[in-house]
DNA sequence: TTCAAAATATTTGTATACCAAATATATAGC
DNA sequence: GCTATATATTTGGTATACAAATATTTTGAA
């Protein structure tokens, strides 16, 4: 095998390993509403109104890049489960503004964070100069695909 | 910062950034459906069939991870769009064999591989031992997150 | 000041993706 | 041959997602 297609190799082989990320991220994603009643956007949503206290629907939607009425949905099913309140705004009585419940708040400490659990505990048990590396690695990765900063 | 938090603040990053990464790939499949007029699922599947010519349903949904009814649906639609064709099996004729049409052939070429676009031609640029040590750092987290080879 | 335009949410309609249960058909085993 | 098993499809249910239509409130301009 000569140099080039030792590199398309690998190129080849980190594609697939980033591939088998995402499917594992997708069994999570599946085993989270089986097991805690709710699914990935809900539990994201949840995450996001729980960062700043509260939050009216239009900034949720421009925060998780979906349209107002998919989020006016997924808000109406966090409401019926009893995560998050809806109130009308006192000032502008246009704006709803959403906040989370306590058993919301119980909601957001009991859920895994995401399918990164066990790779966090991983991460953890090598040397700081190992996952210097691999922080590395991945901040190329993302620098390449030219994707924006828009994860808190 | 002490040497403890720093580490921590290392993956932190590292999770932020694969985040970022997976975002991305959402945004595509939002864009792939726009531009080519199919989704992420059924290009999925519409490449899986095509690695091996023709294919059951029942091996396709292990494939997939899928339950056999949903991959019945996508192939439904694969199929209304010209994509695919059903054949009834002759030795066994309960099964069902999927195979791709010129139509699906050409969308699969046409449609980008993925997200990653931007990535395997980054890589392409670099050299091939920087290549390696992204690879190796990306098994690593494979590793840690204990996932089954599933992609070809 | 009044009235049209803009902003904010919700509702309605359509499509896809999931799963599970029920059903139909075909094969296999006793 | 008849029952159990295997393979697909259909049906029913929920969630996600978008766009268009609607309702309400605010803003801004004549």
């Amino acid at each position: 095998m000569n140099r080039n297609s030792e590199k398309k190799e690998n190129i080849r082989q980190i594609i697939n390993s980033l591939s088998q990320i995402l499917n594992a991220l997708n069994s999570f994603s599946k085993e989270l509403m089986k097991t805690f009643s709710i699914t990935g956007p809900q539990l994201g949503a949840l995450r996001k109104i729980a960062q700043v206290q509260q939050i009216s629907l239009s900034e949720l939607s421009q925060k998780m890049y979906l349209h107002i009425s998919t989020v006016s949905g997924i808000a109406d099913r966090l409401e019926a489960a009893g995560h998050i309140i809806r109130r009308r705004g006192t000032e502008d009585r246009r704006v709803v503004y959403l906040s989370v419940t306590d058993k919301g708040k119980e909601m957001i400490d009991r859920a895994p964070h995401s399918g990164f659990g066990k790779m966090v505990h991983g991460l953890e048990e090598i040397p700081v100069e190992k996952v210097q590396q691999i922080q590395d690695a991945i901040r190329l990765l993302v620098k390449m695909m030219e994707v924006k900063n828009n994860v808190q």
